[in-house]
RNA sequence: GGGGAUGUGGCGGAACGGUAGACGCACAGGACUUAAAAUCCUGGGAGCUAAAAGCUCGUGUGGGUUCGAUUCCCACCGUCCCCACCA
């Protein structure tokens, strides 16, 4: 018998899958079409690393099962090349992100991902800094424009000063850039947006009809935060104009005891009194200055002279503006009720403004009372609680005509301008000669913005052109801008001199659409050919970490509806089920360079092949959870595939004609076993469940038939892909069957599972009275009513009218029977 | 501050409300070997007991529901994750 030589096999079937074409799934023709899909990488410089191996082998072993179970699974890999991570590496190592792409990307592909022993269709693999990918990027950019769902406005926006441009909301972690954890100052600027804010309720709502993590669905709705409450118009003391506000707590307007405007506001200055506008003044200017970080130490802020009128009361209130209002939310503006708003209360305190107390049950002595209770101080509205007043006092709002009910959401508008190099060129131009006449590209039927012109769809893509000196500059403009060769171009209506926009895109919009393109990367004059998409999405299963529950998930759940409402795709979902994995962390910690706790994939798969580790890393824990990287552990699948590898050649010709009762029993176990396990992506627990079958056959070596053999390495084969060929060509299925992969899965027989005796105990009031043994397949769990019960005849009963059972036997009734499959079966009775 | 998850041997973890600790790691004893490695076999929650049998206690803590709770409910403690001046 050879030794079992995993790095060998690997080779040999690795070269004989590609050759032969052994998992290529023909996209046009399949019966019985299954996506299943992956998040792909980013081609770093450090090479794969573990946690993807983790990823894609349980994602693989997913689609494997499938593949079993009848389908023609579609398995594409690519990569997420453009962007700043990219970039970032490429300005480290002193290379241009081309060739830096073209490296590593090959590394990926041929040193790394082909051995896994995944489906992947190379034939079909996405490289997003492709010009024959984004191209179609460039004009699903348009096709928004040309819906009015990209726009260009002036807007406070977050600005990384070290990676010198503009964030979206979602880059930005508690004031920090999310890719290398600066402060983020804000600026304001004019910039492409997409209004995913358009469909915020959609974005919602929708969460409710698709399968994905729990998790996953939390964080979005979280991020979404839809808030309902009321707009409110605070007219201002000796003029035309009002402050408007929102709020969540309606009720609590009777303590509004002063008014705070963001610095941003367009009133802050406006209404200033003579004697506090330099103050004013200082003060926004100061506010602009600081970061998000710095603005969220202190409440600070400046009187601004001038008064409100609270519409219930009449009564006046102080107008402030402070930075712990934030210009972008809401109105701008609040109406500030200290005594029960935190923030508030801080505020007043340090400026010595009146705290008024309106909901009784909380004291605001040392913190505000935020909860519930009865109202006070709230004249015609005293003794109302919170939810009864929150209604009324919204519906004599809407009477009175001092505002409406209305619903915020935390969600923002996603801003794609980049000012880096790496990435697709924004496909717009701008020619001033037009802005002036007021022409421009149209956006549903009108020009919302004048000079502006997508580039026509004959001149996509707008190559990215290759410049030396591509580091930011950090001027506001991306170092395109540097390059007149590029700005300048012709005006697509009048042919005059007119610019290029000169940012790229948010690398989240080439990822926000790959799903589409895969299936369909052999059209080269369409993003997506209708009738292969209509066959092949949505996708069937995704899987992917859950550090991308908003930004990538949300982005393409927005791209996928902006097409649906222009009525190029006919669904509104990318992916109908998402499972989120979990975690692969090293002694204790997340693997980063820094702690030097990486793990290296290939040289654990140098060390056992590639079959043991990503078995391996399925085995650690739950899927969702993913666990700690173990050398140690590791060695155990190993030597656990050489059991298997010594069990079974050493069968040799003594296989029966057929299987023992004992092995029979267990093997449909087993199928059935791994297979509820593996449709719910327990990985761990099927693989234990065809450890404890091994153990168990190695005590019954000679009861085995080439029918179990068979369906021992089916079961075994979607976890370990190469050694499970191997042994089937060995054992002699090969040539009689083709490959182990193009088998069906088994189908458990009934007769095994069940025909089995059980022993039962049965207490009376908690004590043992008795125990019989009862074939297995004559009972049947239930549970019923409240009484008494003969037993023994119960059990006969049972046995022979199966699952219905009776509330009396012998005039007493049944209090409540149970049966555990394989345990003990207890019988509890009142006497 | 808000939201969520989680807590079981030395370790990773199993367990439709029904024999807690499957499977694996590590460990110990044995076989093979001159010896070791590899491999194979055996063992194991803790305590009482010379040992076996047996008994007692055991799933973060305290309550509750139930004939029966690791599982369901409530409170608390610990750990982890997400969001965070979002009104």
């Amino acid at each position: 018998m050879d030794r079992y030589d995993p790095i060998v096999i690997e080779q040999k079937w690795r070269k004989r899958w590609e050759d032969e074409k052994t998992f290529k799934t023909d996209l046009k023709n399949a019966k019985k079409p299954f996506y299943n899909l992956m998040m792909f990488p980013y081609p770093s410089g450090e090479g794969l690393h573990v946690g993807h191996v983790y990823a894609f082998g349980g994602s693989d072993t997913f689609g494997r099962f499938k593949r079993l179970q009848g389908y023609d699974v579609f398995e594409p890999m690519g990569f997420d090349s453009f962007g700043i991570h990219s970039e970032n590496y490429a300005i480290k190592t002193k290379t241009h992100p081309k060739d830096l792409i073209e490296k590593t990307t090959g590394y990926f592909r041929e040193k790394q991902l082909k051995r896994l022993g995944a489906l992947f269709d190379w034939d079909r693999q996405v490289i997003t800094s492709d010009p024959d990918y984004y191209k179609w990027t460039q004009w699903i950019f348009i096709q928004l424009f040309k819906a009015g769902l990209a726009v260009r406005k002036k807007a406070p926006v977050n600005w990384c000063p070290s990676c010198k441009t503009v964030l979206a909301d979602e880059q930005v972690i508690s004031g920090r850039c999310e890719r290398c954890n600066s402060e983020v100052v804000q600026k304001e600027l004019a910039q492409w947006f997409f209004r995913i804010t358009e469909y915020a309720e959609k974005l919602l709502n929708n969460l409710e009809t698709i399968d994905w993590s729990q998790s996953t669905k939390l964080i979005q709705r979280n991020w979404i935060g839809r808030s309902e409450g009321a707009e409110i118009d605070f007219p201002i003391k000796g003029s035309r104009l009002k402050i408007r506000v929102f709020t969540t707590r309606p009720d609590t307007i009777y303590g509004a005891t002063f008014m705070v405007l963001a610095p941003e506001h367009e009133l802050a200055l406006k209404i200033s009194s003579a004697k506090f506008s330099e103050a004013v003044r200082d003060y926004i200017a100061q506010s602009k200055k600081a970061t998000e970080l710095e603005r969220s130490q202190a409440k600070t802020g400046v009187f601004t002279g001038a008064y409100c009128l609270n519409p219930f009361t009449n009564k006046q209130v102080p107008i402030w503006v402070a930075d712990y209002v934030l210009g972008i939310y809401g109105s701008g503006a609040i109406m500030a009720v200290p005594a029960h708003d935190q923030r508030d209360f801080e505020f007043a305190k340090r400026q010595g403004l009146k705290i008024v107390k309106i909901v009784s049950g909380g004291v605001a002595q040392e913190k505000a009372y935020v909860g519930e209770g009865k109202l006070v101080n709230s004249g015609q509205f005293n003794g109302l609680n919170s939810q009864e007043a929150i209604d009324t006092m919204s519906d004599y709002i809407e009477k009175n005509k001092f505002g409406r009910k209305t619903v915020n959401y935390h969600l923002r508008d996603w801003l794609i301008s980049r000012q880096r190099y790496w990435g697709p060129p924004i496909p717009m131009i701008f020619c001033a000669l037009c802005a002036k006449k007021g022409d421009g590209e149209k956006a549903k039927d009108r020009v919302v913005h004048p000079g502006w012109y997508a580039v026509p769809e004959k001149d996509l893509p707008v190559r990215l052109p290759h410049l030396e000196n591509y580091q930011p500059k950090g001027r506001g403009v991306s170092p395109l801008a540097t390059m007149p060769d590029f700005v300048s171009v012709k005006c697509p209506k009048c042919g005059k001199t007119a610019r290029r926009e000169t940012d790229v895109s948010d690398t989240f919009l080439d990822s926000s659409w790959y799903f589409l393109r895969y299936p369909s990367t052999e059209f080269k004059t369409k993003a997506f050919d209708q009738k292969i998409t209509k066959k092949w999405l949505p996708v069937n299963s995704y899987i992917g970490g859950n550090e991308h529950a908003v930004m990538h998930l949300l982005y393409s759940r927005f791209i996928t509806m902006a097409l649906k409402s222009l009525r190029l795709i006919d669904f509104e979902e990318p992916f109908n089920k998402f499972r989120a994995h979990g975690l692969i962390i090293h002694k204790g910690a997340k693997m980063s360079k820094s702690r030097g706790n990486v793990v290296n994939p290939n040289d654990y798969m140098d060390a056992y092949g590639p079959d043991a580790l990503r078995m391996y890393l399925l085995f650690i824990g739950p899927y969702d959870l993913g666990g700690d990287f173990s050398d140690r552990a590791i060695a155990g699948v190993y030597r656990f595939l050489n059991r298997v590898w010594k069990l079974l050649l050493g069968l040799g010709k003594g296989t029966q004609v057929s299987a023992s009762d004992k092995l029979n029993r267990a093997i449909n176990r087993l199928v059935l076993k791994a297979g509820e396990d593996l449709e719910s992506l327990k990985f761990n627990t099927a693989i234990a469940a065809i450890m404890e079958f091994t153990n168990l056959a190695s005590k019954h070596k000679n009861e085995f038939d080439r029918g179990t053999i068979e369906k021992y390495l089916i079961v075994l084969s979607p976890f370990a892909p190469f050694t499970t060929e191997e042994l089937w060509e060995r054992l002699g299925f090969l040539k009689e069957k083709g490959s182990v992969h193009h088998q069906a899965w088994p189908i458990s027989e009934s007769k095994y599972l069940e025909a089995e005796n059980v022993t039962i105990a049965v207490q009376i009031n908690g004590k043992l009275r008795d125990t019989m043994v009862v074939e297995r397949s004559k009972i049947d769990r239930f549970a019923t009513g409240d009484h008494f019960v003969d037993y023994k005849r119960e059990i006969e009963t049972l046995a022979l009218s199966s699952k219905k059972v009776k509330k009396h036997v012998n005039g007493r009734k049944v209090r409540r029977v149970i049966y555990v499959p394989e345990k003990v079966l207890n019988i509890v009775v009142d006497v």
